[in-house]
DNA sequence: CTTAATATTGAATGAACATTCAATAAATAT
DNA sequence: ATATTTATTGAATGTTCATTCAATATTAAG
């Protein structure tokens, strides 16, 4: 064996170590999910695994281990699954808004995506400045590349796209927001497509992009 | 026994009762606040307020009814907080919408309540039914609050106002939400404008008014 | 093949948990 | 004044918790 500080750990045994550390954070994520957060303790995600308790401590020391590995679960799947959904919009010069607000509000990635372990998760941003710290990347990104698509249009050249990323993204986000408390599907759509309409309007106001510059 | 210094009303038991379990509420909301709602427990709740937690638990059988009350405790002082903010605005003919977004976007109101424990308590909603409902209800009323006041204003006669409601607030919960993330004065500053620019925009866009119809 | 490192197991730890209980104190009703 | 109801206390319950430990199995290195 290597002298080295660093734990050099080869081939197989790596492998093993990767693969177990998904299969646990996976494991936590799903019990989350059906128990809730504040319920998801270490023991419970063991019997959910078949494993015992002392193997998820050999890979995360402690709980906060596992809640920080946990957070960074959900924001790269969050960015793996939104980003492409609004990335290949293709834009050939001119971009297709309707599409685009379509695709912002799309209730496909929704499904692959439990919101009640995301906002447990977002809750602790007001304790823990590390886990704000990542939220606002994630969020952050999100914006930017919905900045490159309103770039891609001359039709915005003359807007200030960053801003009018910010304003989209805040109804979107309001909207998945509020829109979580409503189970009438009328009354779903309805909201939703107010909520569409207003995405549109700053995506087609010119007058107010000369006002807002 | 001694009762000189006391004037013992009938029915001291029941206001015994009710300020005993204001008490226990306030102090799990002041608790949750320092150590995150999953950290609450009842024997803490009990150190907490110098009192048994057999104490606590005789006023609320179990630790849902705590949650339940804690609930409602919450929405009740969101909206006692929120709602006289935006509703003293008297509108005398003519509303003053620049005011108006001042209020909405109110950081004053935002120090008197902690969002840590809101959006924990909001995380609830994806598996309980009724703490489900009651955010509802609260986000219902707000916007109802901001309808009626559109309403005293003949300049929105022509307007939806219930929809532009809707489109209001969840700008200004998307920019609760999205602000959040943002420890930086001066970056939360321009966000903020731009979110408040947007609600203006949303109220002066006449043009839109029309198409929306 | 031997040794060292890592992976896995299951049992054990003490602390914290929600909850129960019996006893006492105070307030109300009779 | 006495009886009844409610408020309060503190000790005790059994359970679950995160975490530790020593043992065994598997894999890698020499």
């Amino acid at each position: 064996m290597n002298s080295s500080f660093f734990i050099y750990i080869s081939g197989m045994k790596r492998k093993i170590r990767q693969e177990r550390e998904s299969e646990i954070i996976e494991g936590f994520y799903q019990l989350a999910k059906e128990v809730g957060l504040e319920n998801a303790s270490i023991a419970k995600i063991g019997k959910f695994l078949n494993i015992p308790p002392s193997l998820i401590m050999h890979y995360f020391p402690n709980r906060d281990f596992l809640i920080q590995a946990l957070i960074r679960y959900i924001l790269e799947h969050y960015q793996l699954i939104y980003e492409p959904i609004i990335e290949h919009l293709n834009v050939s010069h001119k971009l297709d808004v309707q599409e685009l607000v379509g695709r912002l509000f799309s209730r496909e990635w929704n499904l692959l995506f439990d919101d009640g372990v995301f906002y447990s998760c977002y809750a602790l941003i007001f304790r823990d400045k590390s886990i704000r710290a990542a939220y606002k990347n994630l969020h952050l990104a999100l914006r930017r590349t919905l900045e490159d698509i309103l770039n891609q249009d001359s039709a915005f050249a003359e807007m200030d796209t960053r801003q009018l990323a910010e304003q989209i993204y805040v109804v979107v986000e309001g909207a998945y927001y509020y829109l979580a408390m409503i189970d009438d599907e009328e009354e779903y759509q309805e909201k939703l497509q107010y909520f569409k309409k207003q995405v549109l309007g700053l995506l087609q106001d010119e007058v107010n992009a000369e006002f807002r510059r």
